[in-house]
DNA sequence: GTCTATAAATGGATAGAC
DNA sequence: GTCTATCCATTTATAGAC
């Protein structure tokens, strides 16, 4: 029996496909690169790929699919602290750093800036799964107001959006994040308002 | 002597390019049009855009300008009420509203999406202008803090892209602003921090 | 200033051999 | 599964007549 069985060996080539794709999109820019550059970066010509991805659109969504798989894993492996808000600190973080590590994925992810692409209705359940993972720790935090939710969807994409096209590798919106939160969320639709934190660290 | 001059007559063709220009990009998105499309829906041949602008690049100048032209006017001519907090609101209501009219517009003016496009130097000091008008109002708030004023236009970015990509021609960010507004600034930066407003509506 | 004609290059996609 | 060869459509841009 082989050491490595066919499945395998396809996932791993798409594996390789797509570690090329990202950084030809990170270098060149998300509609900056053709097949024949792809084919290249991975070792192969142009045709090959289609073995893979049977359009350019389908490699588009393979690349969506992967970049809302890989925030999926960032939530789930992110530290729960007891405190309700923290989580609602961590979270937003996680979230910022994730959007703001690539510019080109940003934009797939996030503003489906690709022309004509459309993800498939399964990449789209796997982005659904990761922006549900999000308004969760909202919820668990007492928020309970969509507008609430709107305001904190919108304050996140902001700080990453800035973060990436305007300082793209610094920290000058990173490290805004907590202070972002604090203020927004601590006013308003928690079910327990409040009063005066006794764990207050100043 | 002519009843239009020469110059005039060039200015109105620029200003027809121009219409049709945004109209295509809202249609077909930025990137999702031809400069025989452009040529068609102007009423020419595609050689003869050449004369109004030189290249393609050129074109989404034209277009960056005319953009940043369009939102220094719309601040410059907004409402100025005494009270500089409600400045603000009504300036970061101005330019959501502006920034969500048009995605693709969005996309060329705040986030540089078209493939391989710099703005010129002179498109970068209208843009500058806009800009520092925004801040401005900003200062004149109280807010003096540079990373406050970079939370603001976190906001503004994200109650805008939020809108313009997941509700295009409704309200749902829109209506936040003041929301967002009144959470984010009174707390902080302020010369002279909000005691008990006397003047509050409820 | 607008046109026709066309250059020159590019890029997605397919056929069929190996 | 990967290759070579090639199709076919598209697109920016230029030349030169009118």
């Amino acid at each position: 029996m082989p050491a490595t069985t066919r499945a395998q060996r396809r996932e791993e080539t798409v594996r390789r496909i797509l570690d090329s794709a990202w950084e030809l999109s990170r270098d060149h820019g998300l509609t900056g690169w053709t097949l024949r550059d792809l084919g290249a970066a991975v070792g192969m010509r142009a045709p090959s790929l289609y073995v893979y991805a049977g359009s350019k659109n389908a490699l588009w969504d393979l690349m969506f699919a992967d970049g809302y798989r890989a925030l999926l894993a960032g939530i789930e492996t992110t530290a729960r602290p007891d405190d309700p808000l923290e989580v609602v600190r961590v979270a937003a973080r996680t979230f910022v750093a994730f959007a703001a590590e690539d510019a080109s994925r940003f934009q797939l992810l996030f503003q489906f800036t690709a022309p004509g692409f459309e993800p498939s209705a399964e990449s789209m359940e796997l982005a659904g799964a990761a922006l549900d993972a999000l308004v969760g720790v909202l919820r668990d935090a007492g928020v309970r107001d969509p507008s609430d939710i709107d305001l904190w969807t919108a304050l996140l994409t902001g700080l990453a959006s800035e973060q990436v096209s305007n300082d793209p590798g610094g920290d000058r919106w990173l490290r805004l994040v907590d202070r972002a939160v604090d203020r927004l969320l601590p006013a308003t639709g928690r079910t327990r308002p409040a009063t005066r934190r006794t764990t207050s660290r100043r």
